[in-house]
DNA sequence: CGAATAGTCAAGCCTTCACTTAACTAAATG
DNA sequence: CATTTAGTTAAGTGAAGGCTTGACTATTCG
């Protein structure tokens, strides 16, 4: 069994408010700071850094402090177990559609 | 301005949840009727149907009855969706790196 | 220096959410 | 027919979640 999980429990739990997803959005076009983050989000600055905690502490997000500018920028890591995850249960329900119909179980 | 979205906020909060991407595992091995569903997980029938429902509604499964037996199986449209905005993320974010050969390091 | 800028922290407020219990329907089985 | 099996629905509860306000800390600028 491996342990090694980069915690895909908090990276779909990140993932699944709208507002968290936004921020990933406009962070895939680059690094931005917090308030540049805000800006387009119809939230406050706060909400915005209490999602970015929601981000770092699940890995999607790295954020880095210089002066009294917080820059952000998206950890492919994070996505990427997400990814992975998702493709791993298609994957699996796709070789089972080979049987096609049949009742007989797996093997491996 | 673009509506031609796949529901990716119902499904990416469908997917938020612990029991559900269970479900979701469970069932891709193939389908399964709901009360087979519950077994493993520790929590009632009813609250197995709840995710169910959430699970149909943002087309991550589809289900048929027959007789008094219902079967989940898991539609892979819904998680092709999901996979895809992931995977755009990722993509434009590698694409910027190239662009700009900035300072970064890997930590570990 | 004083003021503006960029974030941070802490309560508190609602709303949404997962889950339970319990009462109920419909189909298979003895 | 009576019972078990499989699922459905409704109502309620407690906890978590998203967001706001407001007070506070650093840093940069005129």
């Amino acid at each position: 069994m491996r342990k090694k999980k980069p915690d895909i429990d908090r990276i779909f739990h990140a993932l699944g408010d709208p507002s968290r997803r936004a921020i990933l959005e406009k962070l895939s076009d680059g690094p931005v700071s917090v308030s540049r983050l805000a800006e387009p989000l119809a939230i406050t600055l706060a909400a915005v850094v209490q999602h970015l905690q929601v981000l770092e502490e699940s890995g999607l997000v790295r954020t880095e402090k210089l002066g009294r500018v917080r820059t952000c920028r998206i950890e492919t890591a994070g996505l990427a177990a997400a990814e992975e995850w998702i493709r791993d249960r298609r994957s699996v329900w796709e070789r089972g559609l080979d049987r096609l119909g049949d009742l007989l179980e797996e093997e491996e």
